[in-house]
DNA sequence: GGCGACCATTGACCTGAGTCAATTCTACCT
DNA sequence: AGGTAGAATTGACTCAGGTCAATGGTCGCC
């Protein structure tokens, strides 16, 4: 790992309460790799021998099993994954691959596992990110069991209208229509049908573009749920 | 708190490694109360001001959103609910009611992020039950994501059957089937067709007494899975 | 013992979503 | 610019699962 991308790693929120020594003897093991878009880096079932951090670019969680695959979530800058497997010294429950060309941080399993015993200020760290994490499946959970398709839909726009900064209710889809599709529990074309029957809602769509022109109305049909759309609560 | 019912508590894998100091400071603010069946103990939306730890009997984690319910998860004695929330000083994502008379212990919030501060093996089961309730949800996901509805019920049946360690592939449904099909996220008319779609592959229904005929071609329909079907793993 | 409430089951029907196939669109490559 | 591969859309069809309604079963309670 380069020294000049140290300054970074050491301002984020998993990092930035650890003592100078633990942080030093982390890194001293760790890589901080770029891979290419769309290339697997862990499978389900093996042993969890890093933590991943994603600093740049989008990481696709993925699932298989009964012969289909399902993407369960989408992991932003700086978010990690894997965390509780590395913890507990247990096999991956996911896989994992880049959405994107991505900058990822990789740090050994044990490693982790030591700064979690000696640096009590890491420990609370992990127990943030770790709750946070576990509560965001919480809130996917409730969504894909509580919501049809289309209030699914729904929600996901309003939410990714509310999460970019502009006013003009206008935004770019944050992955492609596929990953968005199997995201939501839905196949594409099911996820084309869903965008048509939201028309009459004020949401327009051009490729990735989406413009939402009537709020209100697309907020009656949602229904939004702060316990299952606000990422902070 | 009855001081009798101290020892009981003390063995349990959260508290046992927890130095005595603070496992009496813990318990000097906690209750220990049994409820009767169908009582509601937390709401989502409320700020979490207990953790709960079910000693007897069973509780019920669900949720309602665009007016609907669900159940997300029953818990059994020794597990918890509402780590995350207690943690992060969040509100409850989730709402609870006993599903059957339970004896339920309550530890303040306040309480449990004191002791999680102070005490560094009680931080460390912490970590463990957490990361264990995190990946019990994700593994719930998966399998929601993942399978039709027959293949839940089935894999499920697998599991009940795994678990009562009698040999002879007999045993009781442990919730009514109202229950259970809110948990595997279908309606009570629908598992009654599940069953009856299973009846080929030797489910025996009678009641709440469930006999596996024929385990080999039960689990070539349910693909059975480690990394969804296990809790240890 | 009989009544009532609730759960479970069954049947008929409907709807939401998946599948398959054809077509269009888009981006990228030469 | 043309060609190609993959993504997105659309339509027709199928199927799983939900809804509604009627019936039967079980349990607790008076």
């Amino acid at each position: 790992m380069r020294s000049s991308d140290l300054p970074q790693v050491r301002l984020l929120p998993l990092f930035k309460s650890m003592s100078d020594a633990s942080f030093e003897e982390l890194m001293q093991v760790a890589y901080l790799q770029t891979f290419p878009a769309q290339l697997d880096l862990i499978h389900e079932g093996e042993p969890a021998d890093f933590l991943y951090v994603v600093i740049e670019g989008c990481v696709e969680l993925y699932a298989r099993s009964n012969g289909r695959e399902a993407t369960m979530a989408m992991v932003h800058p700086f978010g990690t994954f894997i965390l509780a497997a590395v913890l507990t010294d247990a096999v991956y429950l996911m896989s994992a691959r880049t959405s994107a060309r991505s900058k990822v941080l990789l740090l050994p399993s044990q490693g982790v596992r030591e700064a979690f015993q000696n640096d009590d200020a890491f420990a609370r760290s992990v127990v943030t990110e770790l709750s946070f994490c576990y509560r965001a499946v919480v809130k996917e959970y409730k969504s894909l069991k509580l919501r049809t398709s289309v209030e699914q839909l729904a929600n996901r726009l309003l939410r990714y209208n509310r999460e970019s900064d502009s006013k003009s209710c206008t935004f770019e889809l944050p992955y492609d229509k596929k990953t968005l599709a199997s995201l939501l529990g839905m196949t594409p074309e099911n996820l084309s049908r869903a965008f048509n029957t939201l028309k009459p809602y004020g949401v327009e769509v051009n490729g990735s573009q989406i413009h939402l022109s009537d709020l209100k109305s697309l907020e009656i049909l949602a229904k939004p749920n702060p316990l299952i759309d606000e990422r902070s609560k």
